[in-house]
RNA sequence: GGAGAGGUGUCCGAGCGGUUUAAGGAGCUGGUCUUGAAAACCAGAGAUGUGCAAGCAUCCGUGGGUUCGAAUCCCACCCUCUCCGCCA
């Protein structure tokens, strides 16, 4: 959520910035609202500074052996006015608080303006798009004829939107999890974390998935659960409420969970295979930055993802996000876009966002470099690295062979126990 | 799931209705002393809101309540620990 003081004092440039959003949110209401709590603040605090005056006489006075009730009878009513005060601060709080939570992040100067994903900048592309001197099929078809996919059973367990790994299929799927993993952590730096599945709402909250997108979570029945849409949930908000120490910034994290999405509005689309599941692995990539380190620190992440799909020999590009596409915390978003064949374009396998203080004052997470120092936001960024179930998709289709087999690239293999196809 | 104990500042820990402006200790920061350090002594130190500022208000797990006044009393919830039960 945006600073609610920022938005006061340099009220024009904030509205200004979020006008990128091609969306008017309209900012002179949170001004009215904002004037109004401020008076009632004033006047609140007024009445408790004499309430607790006139309580620090009454026991000097009762000690003098003076008659205090009139006093008392007085102050009832007076105690009467305050709580009720008290109780309209309050409600001014929650109205600001709640105009702020449906206000986006500002765009970076970076981010261009547009309206859809055909607005985004490519920045750059690695390999080009894989060519076959026979025709290639789409990866549900492989996963089938091979018998490593098996989504008619899932359909029969579960429901629509699941499959079922089978064989070297499962194999695949946990290589490339560890092979992810081992890559953060040994070469890029990263410390791993295994979080909790589910989470409460605060944490919902904290990382903004909620409440503006309650639909798309799944929610546990007769709980407060909700099912972890992505590792940044949990990671992100173990450092609720905390002032970190500056010296152990830039805290990197890779974090390996399910992700479960309702996908809600997304009906049609993409219904067959591996693109969008209601549950699908993935591993996140996670930061908590000082503020002049996060942009730098965004490079290095996006680089980080990037690398494991060039380990893996995968074509791709990077978009930077229009303000259009751009996600509701995000500052700025670089998407990485694998070459998946039986799309015959770019499909996303990354997202990576900086949020600026965003989520962090939200979550509120602070950082200190001095003991004296005054405690001020971090930045966090977040970004797959990768979506799992996407990358076996792309493997899948993009080192399919003639006939019918899948090359396992080499930097799997020693995750596949020494296999180099599956056929 | 049952029974019990407990959550106080960075940490340990006292306080159980009104000089608490949260005792005391440790650690931290600065200073004195010292060639330097340690020790000792002195001083300082949080967060949030509001205000030009001085200041004021709020913060003792969370949320309510009682009271002129709540860390302290009452209610609900959350979390931690111990024992029992169950369990991968």
């Amino acid at each position: 959520m945006l600073d609610a003081k920022r938005v006061r004092d340099d009220f024009d440039a904030v509205k200004k910035g979020l006008a990128r959003r091609n969306k008017d949110f309209e900012l002179e209401k949170f001004l009215e609202l904002d004037v109004m709590r401020r008076e009632l603040i004033q006047k609140s605090e007024d009445m408790k500074s004499k309430q607790n005056q006139v309580s620090r006489q009454v026991p000097i006075l009762k000690s003098e052996g003076k008659d205090v009730s009139s006093i008392l009878e007085e102050m009832k009513q007076f105690s009467a006015e305050v709580k009720e005060l008290e109780q309209a601060v309050k409600e001014a709080d929650a109205k600001i608080e709640n105009f702020l939570l449906n206000v986006p992040n500002i765009p970076n100067e970076l981010v261009p303006v547009g309206a859809t994903d055909a607005d985004n900048q490519e920045l750059r592309t690695y390999l080009s798009p894989t060519t076959f001197d026979f025709t290639p099929v789409p990866h549900w078809e492989i996963g089938e004829t091979l018998n490593i996919l098996d989504p008619a059973a899932a359909a029969k367990t579960t429901g629509a939107r699941f499959t079922f790994y089978k064989g070297l299929g499962a194999r695949l799927e946990r290589a490339i999890i560890s092979f992810m993993l081992d890559t953060h952590v040994d070469k890029h730096g990263y410390t791993e974390i295994l979080p909790p599945f589910l989470v409460h709402r605060r944490s919902m909250e904290g990382t903004g998935q909620l409440p503006k997108f309650e639909e798309d979570a799944f929610k546990i029945a007769n709980t407060e659960y909700f099912l972890v849409p992505t590792a940044e949930v949990p990671v992100t908000n173990m450092y609720r409420e905390e002032i970190l120490d500056g010296k152990n910034l830039t805290i990197s994290h890779c974090a390996y969970t399910a992700c479960f999405r309702a996908e809600a509005g997304s009906a049609g689309r993409d219904t067959r295979g591996l693109i969008r599941q209601h549950q699908f692995n993935k591993v996140e990539l996670v930061k908590f930055a000082h503020p002049e380190d996060s942009y730098a620190e965004l490079e290095k992440l996006t680089a980080d993802a990037e690398d494991i799909l060039k380990l893996l020999g995968l074509p791709y590009r990077v978009v930077r996000l229009c303000s259009g596409d751009l996600g509701f915390s995000s500052a700025m978003t670089y998407d990485i876009e694998v070459w998946m064949p039986s799309y015959n374009r770019y499909v996303e396998i990354s997202s990576c966002s900086n949020f600026e203080d965003y989520q962090a004052r939200r979550a509120n997470i602070k950082y200190k470099d001095n003991a004296k120092d005054k405690a001020a936001y971090v930045h966090t960024l977040n970004g797959s690295g990768l979506a799992v179930g996407r990358t076996t998709a792309a493997i899948l289709e993009n080192f399919q062979q003639a006939d019918g087999s899948i090359l396992v690239p080499k930097a799997l293999i020693p995750y596949m126990g020494g296999i180099d196809a599956i056929k």
